[in-house]
RNA sequence: GAGGCUAUAGCUCAGUUGGUUAGAGCGUCGGUUUGUGGUUCCGAAGGUCGUGGGUUCGAGACCCAUUAGCCUCCCCA
């Protein structure tokens, strides 16, 4: 027999873990509905032709696709032709109806603009939706990294309005305020300076191949930015810009008004300054002062879905090494994919299994997340046992978390138990406490312990 | 897709240049204690050393293959 064991880049979550996932949720989740979202969820599976093509040709290949299941090829010329599709199946990231038609959701993006699309007549638009549901990856895992994991997305579909960037800056920065993230970034960027920065290399057409070597800035250095620029067919006058606009420095107005000299050529480039400046004034307006992040224009950030064509926006905690924490943009036709022009989004999105991996790592979790609030009662049997039952009851009306040990066992057994469980209190009822028509509260963390009538217990436990 | 590291008890890991019966800590169970846990003390159970082959008088250790996991690059959350 062989041991049991899970898939690769899976987890299960322990009782504690759970609750300090949820933790995570329902801050974000409370957040979520304060700024007007409402909830939506799909399908784990999407058809297969939903999602390729969208994600780029890494991300195609990261698909985790599901093998139909109903294949009943009697004939061998349809064995035959399975065996072909098999074939190509395995050479290429493309789709194959008779093998696989379907597909596990790779981001929450895509399965919501096909919803959008689906439903665009029951919609009241702009609409704003929150969405909090695992995603696979068919990635290697490593630290960070994980085939299953969650992302809890805001979008709002339907404006053109700088107010929605700046409105999900502030979910962003008052999430991290509200799970006390130190050291985070929030970096804010346009695919319009980008788009705007080959123009002024004159690479227009290299736009992506500039962005993706920018990106690795923080990793490889100036140096190895420009090696992999030379590589990628830049010429030197270009690389020569991209240097002075990655030296601007300052705060944000500055550094917008330096990118302004510099790239006033490009009308591209000049709309993007324009709508960083209107959602940083926005933001201004709209931002609460105790949030301790930072927001900073950030000009090598990229992101590399190719669906983003304006205002992008990515996540770091720097207190810890780590991947990036969350990231979203605005995507001008994102639904054009399905058929349905001139609907313009934008969103954002949360790793929360990084999040909860730095917050795990800083030890930042509040203490009583992990445990909850529990009380049990123990079990001396017989008359006892219908007593301590009988405050059982009362005890959950009066909305207490309260459990019984189902067996009459050895007290000692029974306070182990207890322990084990990280119970807050202990009830012991015995002849003596239910001749007295009283109980025996213990405090497990003080150790305290006394003689309570129920409603006076009632009272200590739930003060 | 490229590269590196690891695999020994339920968990974390020791195990010397290859040499008798493979160890520790934690955990589990039992006792100390059948109305007081988390602390002490005593005891017990638990391993064909990932799998297959090879070298050797002899392999947990060396070699080859294989599988799985971790990490880095790529890319991403």
């Amino acid at each position: 027999m062989s041991k049991p064991s899970i898939p690769q880049g899976t987890r299960d979550f322990s009782p504690a873990e759970v609750r300090k996932r949820q933790y995570i949720f329902n801050t974000l989740q409370a957040i979520f509905e304060q700024y007007g979202f409402q909830p939506l969820e799909t399908p784990a599976m999407e058809n297969l032709t939903t999602l390729i093509g969208k994600y780029g040709e890494e991300g195609d290949r990261l698909i985790f696709k599901i093998l139909n299941n109903g294949l009943h090829e009697k004939k061998d010329a349809d064995k035959e032709k399975l065996n072909e599709e098999w074939a190509t199946m395995l050479s290429k990231p493309y789709n194959t109806p008779k093998v696989t038609e379907r597909a596990l959701r790779y981001d929450l993006t895509i399965p919501f603009a096909r919803y959008v699309v689906m439903h665009q007549h029951e919609l009241a638009f702009p609409f704003r939706r929150y969405q909090m549901q695992p995603v696979w990856r068919a990635d290697r895992p490593q630290k960070g990294r994980y085939r299953e994991f969650w992302q809890c997305d805001a979008d709002v579909v339907g404006s053109t309005s700088l107010i929605n960037e700046a409105e999900l800056l502030c979910i962003y920065r008052r999430a991290f305020h509200d799970l006390n993230l130190p050291q985070v970034v929030v970096k804010i960027n346009s695919r319009k300076l980008l788009a705007g920065l080959a123009e002024v290399c004159n690479a227009s057409e290299q736009m992506m191949d500039i962005t993706i070597a920018l990106d690795k800035l923080d990793k490889i250095g100036w140096d190895g930015v420009t090696g992999e620029l030379k590589q990628r067919g830049i010429n030197d006058t270009g690389i020569a810009k991209i240097a002075e606009i990655i030296n601007v420095t300052g705060t944000n107005e500055e550094k917008l008004s330096a990118l302004e000299q510099i790239m006033s050529t490009s009308a591209v480039a000049l709309e993007g300054i324009k709508e960083l400046r209107d959602t940083l004034a926005y933001h201004d307006t709209l931002k609460d002062g105790n949030w301790s992040s930072e927001l900073m224009v950030d000009i090598s950030l990229a992101r590399g879905l190719n669906y983003y064509t304006g205002v992008i926006v990515e996540v770091v905690c720097n207190a810890v090494k780590m991947g990036s924490i969350g990231g979203g943009g605005r995507y001008d036709d994102l639904t054009g994919l399905f058929g349905l022009k001139n609907m313009s989004g934008v969103g954002v999105s949360f790793g929360i299994d990084r999040i909860y991996d730095v917050i795990e790592e800083l030890n930042l979790f509040p203490e009583e997340v992990a445990s909850g609030k529990q009380t049990l009662i123990l079990n001396f049997g017989g008359e006892d046992e219908r007593y301590a039952l009988n405050i059982l009851q009362q005890l959950r009306n009066a909305g207490v978390s309260a459990e019984i040990y189902p067996d009459s066992v050895k007290f000692d057994k029974q306070m182990k138990y207890a322990n084990k469980r990280n119970v807050t209190y202990v009830i012991i009822v015995g002849e003596e406490e239910r001749k007295a028509n009283k109980l025996s509260l213990k405090n497990f963390v003080t150790g305290e312990q006394e003689l309570l009538s129920i409603e006076e217990a009632i009272n200590i436990i739930q003060g």
